[in-house]
DNA sequence: GCCAACGTTGGC
DNA sequence: GCCAACGTTGGC
C-alpha cells in the first residue's frame, strides 16, 4: 500500500458542504476541469489519503472537516452528460479527459477554521491555498500542515 | 458587485 | 510561438 498523503479539496457549501458529506456518507468529488488539478487527482491522489475539506466561495471560507479518499481516480461521468454543467463535448469515453474520486467523511472539526486564521498561522505560511492567486481545487498539504489544521480545529483560537 | 489572478482560446 | 481577449475562480 502506498503511503498516506494529504490534500486540501475545495467545495462550495451552497452546492455541497461538509455536512452534506456527513449526511450522505460518501460522495463523488467531480467537476474538476483544470489540467493541473486533474493530473494531481489522476496521478497522485490515492485511496486512504486524507483530505482537508475546504469551503470555497463561502461565508465564511475555511476548513470544515476531514475526509478520506475511498476510491482513487476514475472517469468523471459528468463530462459525458450533455445536461451537466461540466459536460465536455470534446472528451470521449475511449479516452476520458477528466477524472473524479470518491470521498467519505472522517470527522467534522470541532471548530471551523476560517481562512484568515489559516493565514495568521506562521506554521502554515507555505500552505498552497494561501499562495497568491491560487485557484486549484485540489492541492497538496504536508503532513505537518495537515496536523496543524487539525489542531486548530480541535480547540479555541490562540 | 468588484476585481485580481490565472488558464484557455484563437488570430496571426 | 506570441499575445490579446475572454472566461472562471474566489475573496472581499
Amino acid at each position: 500500500m502506498p503511503p498516506q498523503r494529504f490534500w486540501l479539496m475545495k467545495s462550495e457549501p451552497e452546492t455541497f458542504g461538509f455536512d452534506d458529506l456527513v449526511r450522505d456518507g460518501r460522495t463523488m468529488w467531480d467537476g474538476v476541469r483544470n489540467y493541473q488539478a486533474r493530473n494531481l487527482l489522476r496521478d497522485e491522489v490515492g485511496e486512504g489519503d486524507r483530505v482537508l475539506f475546504y469551503h470555497s466561495s463561502a461565508d465564511p471560507p475555511g476548513v470544515a472537516g476531514v475526509a478520506e479518499v475511498v476510491r482513487a481516480a476514475y472517469p468523471d461521468p459528468t463530462q459525458f452528460d450533455p445536461e451537466d454543467p461540466h459536460h465536455d463535448p470534446e472528451s470521449g469515453r475511449a479516452d476520458p479527459r477528466w477524472v473524479a474520486v470518491d470521498l467519505a467523511p472522517v470527522q467534522k472539526l470541532k471548530r471551523f477554521v476560517g481562512l484568515p486564521e489559516l493565514r495568521a498561522n506562521p506554521r502554515l505560511k507555505d500552505l498552497a491555498l494561501l499562495r497568491r492567486g491560487n485557484r486549484l481545487s485540489v492541492q497538496p498539504v504536508t503532513a505537518a500542515e495537515f496536523r496543524e489544521v487539525l489542531k486548530m480545529g480541535d480547540k479555541g483560537p490562540g
